[in-house]
DNA sequence: TTGACACTTCATTTTGCACTTAACTGTCAA
DNA sequence: TTGACAGTTAAGTGCAAAATGAAGTGTCAA
């Protein structure tokens, strides 16, 4: 029974694992890849510790063609890994269990070549709300801080404004009801945050993954948290 | 976030920060020395592990001459460690929470030189139950698995019987309401226990502790859980 | 049939961090 | 004051387990 209870803790200890469970705690089912993704390594590395959660009972897999789909074998798993969120100390770590709505083609895609989703949504909003772009009607205006912001990024915005195609347009999202950032300054950005590797697109999809670098560099530009 | 949650889980995945706190989930507050022994590792050691358990907020301590007491700092740490220990397949790991009645004096303790408190009884139990010893009105009477069983670990009973002590009494526990064993044999098995290293003295206390060892071999000799 | 992709397996390397050895501080009681 | 004991601190070591590299299996779609 000791020795239970310390196999039990190792495993939920590891840094990769916990990175899984605590992805899995919004209930959808995630690929292999997609948790290597979002856990910052490599897939022989995935697979091992997916194994080992399997082993123990407390993920079940799906294969489904050449994918396997990960999820909570039980109930009991999403409570456990919550309360030890809950020891966190500071704003309260919610995590929403089983929002099935929330799938990934929702949450994070491209529409056309620019970002789109949740974080598509969330990301232009803290665009506005940093000041980097104001809304008008029909527009998004850079501001000075703008220049600044995409200046770092290297992207040439004085060039950007220079192409026949329309250069900062609010898109309405299919999903989120909301606007997000779209015109050739949306592309650019797009461009720019999957070659940085902030994003990375899901093979064959539309959907898009952002890495733990992404939200890293989100939240310290943009005050995003994805 | 991810980074807090990660250092979490790590903190409780050590196996003997684990036991530390399975150990605590009785409620009781444990000595740095009593947890080094539950936890089977140096006092040095159990040091460091409590310094990062208080650091993070797991474990509070109070100081009482050159004595440290370590207990949960708040509630949540219990439902996290018992929210794990649920995830264990089996039998239910039940832990009761809070029970200040149970404290260490009467769970583990010697009654001038043989064992008594909850341990002393159970092991009583358990030699009566695995036929060593045999119940009568005012006296244990040994069986031959008795010969053999208290033969193995080296205690002569037969020179035992002849001191002009009583060799196997039952002495009723004030804490238990239930007998355990006395007598020159019950003298003779505390102190093979003692030197086996199943049990140790806690200092300047009548408290004795069950090693990791003595759990073992209690289970594996009696089928006696402590 | 072929090539791209998702995932696995195994042998090898790397590394984080628990643990040890040793020397210390502070408390108690004779 | 002294010696025993509870607990701490710091420097160095060792090892289990995670990560990597290389080579595989099985699936899909052109």
């Amino acid at each position: 029974m000791e020795k239970e209870i310390g196999y039990m803790t190792s495993l939920i200890g590891d840094p990769v694992r916990t990175t899984i469970l605590w992805t899995l705690l919004d209930g959808r089912a995630y690929t292999a890849t997609e948790l290597a993704i979002c856990a910052d390594t490599s897939p022989q590395n995935i697979s091992m510790h997916l194994n080992k959660l399997v082993q123990a009972d407390l993920l079940t897999v799906a294969s489904q063609g050449r994918h396997k789909y990960y999820r909570f074998s039980r109930e009991e798993v999403a409570y456990a890994i919550e309360a030890i969120g809950n020891l966190i100390p500071g704003e309260k770590h919610k995590k929403i269990i089983n929002n099935k709505d929330n799938s990934a083609i929702k949450y994070c895609r491209t529409c056309y070549d620019h970002l789109a989703g949740k974080v598509g949504v969330l990301i232009t909003e803290g665009l506005v709300k940093q000041k980097i772009l104001e809304r008008t009607d029909s527009d998004y205006l850079l501001t000075k801080r703008g220049d600044i912001f995409f200046g770092e990024l290297k992207i040439d915005t004085y060039k950007l404004k220079m192409h026949r195609r329309a250069f900062a347009k609010p898109c309405l999202d299919w999903s989120e009801r909301k606007h997000h950032l779209a015109g050739s300054l949306g592309a650019a950005f797009l461009d720019t945050m999957l070659s940085l590797d902030w994003l990375r697109r899901a093979k064959q999809s539309r959907v898009v993954i952002v890495t733990s670098k992404g939200q890293q560099q989100l939240y310290d530009r943009l005050r995003v948290t994805v």
